[in-house]
DNA sequence: ATGGTCGGCCCCCGA
């Protein structure tokens, strides 16, 4: 079983780019974030013809995601437990988080909010965010020792000083601040193993837009797949597809794959 | 010092 996660950036401007993702790596199962449109709007035909299903959860033009399957798609959830909104109750409907079993694996796409500045309102959101993300993701693990369940998508942290281009460029912003790097950290602590770092280590999954920073190879890695110990021991492999970010119309992160064996 | 590029409900804001 091969999965993966990817901020597309859109899928209405790169439907076809994520078509040649499910294809080209024979993909089971694709966790989206960003995909930046209602459900509604979400093109779904495409993927229908291609034989997968699609759960999704937009809003608006900013968040979304989704979870694309071609092994089944059971039991849908959008949001986690006491997962906070942004504002008042009511006052902004996040779609940050959709979960749904695919064949016997729980997978969760997560677009953990960007905190924008250390001492924006949104900084705080993220944390709480990520607090009660762990959490419930720390009751799942202690319902069920054995589930298998993998937490993947943009985590918008950079967990450690070798995960973004140069250090003292960050200093003072947000992704790397010890805050984040902590609750990434308490992820880990709940029970979660980081199953794509072993496999990629001194590789990026994103590169800004501006500034030249995918030629000039000036990345972070803030996208990640976090399994359960179950999961865990089933992965043979995992990679980051730094082509797909290659060429016109590439979204500004690249895909981020991991395999597992058949259950023993 | 600086968003130089992308996306969106598109000329502004957010990532």
């Amino acid at each position: 079983m091969r999965i993966a996660t990817w901020n597309c950036n859109s899928i209405r401007s790169r439907v076809d780019r994520a078509i040649g993702v499910l294809q080209r790596h024979d993909l089971d199962v694709l966790a989206l974030q960003e995909t930046k449109c209602k459900d509604e709007q979400f093109p779904l035909a495409p993927f229908i013809e291609a034989g997968y299903e699609v759960a999704m959860h937009g809003l608006n033009q900013w968040n979304g995601v989704a979870i694309v399957s071609r092994v089944g798609l059971e039991d849908v959830q959008i949001g986690f437990e006491g997962m906070p909104t942004w504002g008042e109750p009511d006052a902004v409907a996040e779609a940050r988080a959709i979960g749904a079993t695919c064949a016997g694996v729980r997978i969760w796409s997560l677009y953990v909010p960007n905190g924008r500045d250390l001492d924006n309102p949104h900084y705080a959101y993220k944390l709480d965010w990520l607090a009660h993300l762990r959490d419930t993701a720390a009751g799942w693990l202690a319902d069920d020792a054995d589930a298998q369940s993998v937490l993947m998508g943009d985590w918008n942290i950079a967990p450690r000083d070798e995960d973004v281009w140069d250090p003292s460029f960050f200093i003072g912003k947000t992704h790397v601040s010890e805050p984040e790097r902590a609750a990434f950290r308490s992820v880990l602590d709940a029970g979660y193993a980081d199953v794509v770092t072993p496999h990629t280590e001194g590789q990026f999954t994103y590169w800004d837009y501006t500034q030249l920073r995918f030629p000039k190879k000036q990345g972070m890695r803030i996208d990640f797949a976090l399994a359960s110990p179950a999961v865990e021991r089933r992965v043979t492999g995992a990679m980051i597809d730094r082509e797909e970010r290659k060429g016109k119309g590439a979204s500004d992160h690249a895909p981020v794959l991991v395999d597992l064996a058949d259950e023993a």
